[in-house]
DNA sequence: ATCATTAATCAACATCGTGTTTATTATGGA
DNA sequence: TCCATAATAAACACGATGTTGATTAATGAT
């Protein structure tokens, strides 16, 4: 009852969005216009304006159904869980999830993250991963950092990031259980141990809890 | 003799480009119009197309000169100093000139890599990155590893920038010199070191030239 | 199957920024 | 001074926008 959805809204709305996709993966971004999309869709263009408002309008709400079905699984994440299943070098569950989740998004990210991209996009998502992160350190506070604790968030939220997006853009030649895998491993023991460049150092006593 | 420049040509691009990084720290790359340039300039908008074919045109050729002047310094880094300096505890000096040249440019690189910044200009810097990175890589050729090379390029690459951006975003409150240190620490020791959550691990046979 | 509701279409419109052109004015360098 | 060139002003066609009103078509409920 309260789930009324006429299939003619339905249909052109997908008609919509598949064309918005055709073009989004030709030329990115940018220039695109109301004409052509509704060109593509085979749709009239004053039509267009009974769904959306403008195009950024358009591209907002896909934007935020995608980061919401990834933020839904970023929340989930346990430091202490993923620490386990780093030590019985194993990937973490919730972390190959999110990878997934991406890959489900594959064309879409890859058009908003690539040459032709939205940097707000990226911020918004690189914002996600520093709350997480910032997160996970409550449990252990850092003290006597020889760089300040933003530069920690800022570098560790950068080079995730990197990697996804390289994970992205060549193609998602690994699978999200490598991806997370991968994740995990550098996450708890730093690239240089996670890229063989270095024997794992023993643990500090700054990094065991009070 | 050669070089004759008429002073009304200099000081309309003069007028011009003051107009535009105005109108760039307000509101971000996007949606800047050659009238919107020409009136803040107090400039005819036909002038406007007798220096530049178009906006995106004004902005490549600003783009090219301030990356001009970074790939510059960054082609002077040496693997071996820098890592002599990071023993002796003191920030690499061509570290640190790549610092004060992006502080030189701080307004425009704030707009440009900012909420509403250029996504390709970002790559582009990554790209210099990158192949600076595997030229060191090429001294110690890394085997074995638990993640793909790229893959340590694509983190690498993005850690560094990541830190980069978040000093121009936050304000530029460490000094060129202070940076140089921080990534010099970060590049030869790994985060975890450097951000004095571990102890400095042993170096293990595979770093060791042969 | 009917019928009122809602969606989609079509054509027209004013608006805005673009890139170009022409004629005119002014400024600079020699 | 005087020639060359830069800047201005006004006009133009073009393309995309966002809106409107009238019309046709499809849908869901009864």
């Amino acid at each position: 009852m309260s789930e009324k959805i006429d299939r003619r809204r339905a249909r052109t709305k997908q008609l919509l969005y598949q064309a918005l996709m055709s073009l989004l993966t030709e030329q990115g971004v940018e220039h695109l216009t109301v004409t052509d999309i509704t060109n593509r869709a085979d749709v009239n263009r004053g039509t267009f304006y009974l769904h959306y408002k403008d195009v950024p309008d358009m591209l907002e709400q896909i934007k935020d159904e995608v980061f919401e079905s990834i933020r839904s699984e970023v929340i989930q994440l346990d430091f202490k869980q993923a620490m386990a299943c780093a030590d019985r070098n194993e990937p973490y569950p919730i972390s190959v999830a999110i990878f997934e989740q991406f890959a489900l998004h594959a064309d879409f990210l890859k058009a908003m993250f690539g040459t032709k991209g939205d940097l707000s996009y990226a911020h918004r998502f690189r914002a996600l991963m520093a709350a997480n992160i910032y997160e996970k350190m409550r449990y252990n506070p850092p003290s006597d950092l020889a760089v300040p604790f933003d530069y920690l968030i800022a570098y560790m939220t950068s080079a995730n990031f990197g990697m996804l997006m390289h994970w992205i853009e060549s193609g998602m030649k690994q699978t999200p259980a490598q991806m997370g895998a991968f994740m995990t491993k550098i996450i708890n023991f730093g690239p240089l141990v996670a890229f063989g460049l270095r024997e794992l150092p023993s643990v500090s006593s700054s990094s065991k809890p009070h």
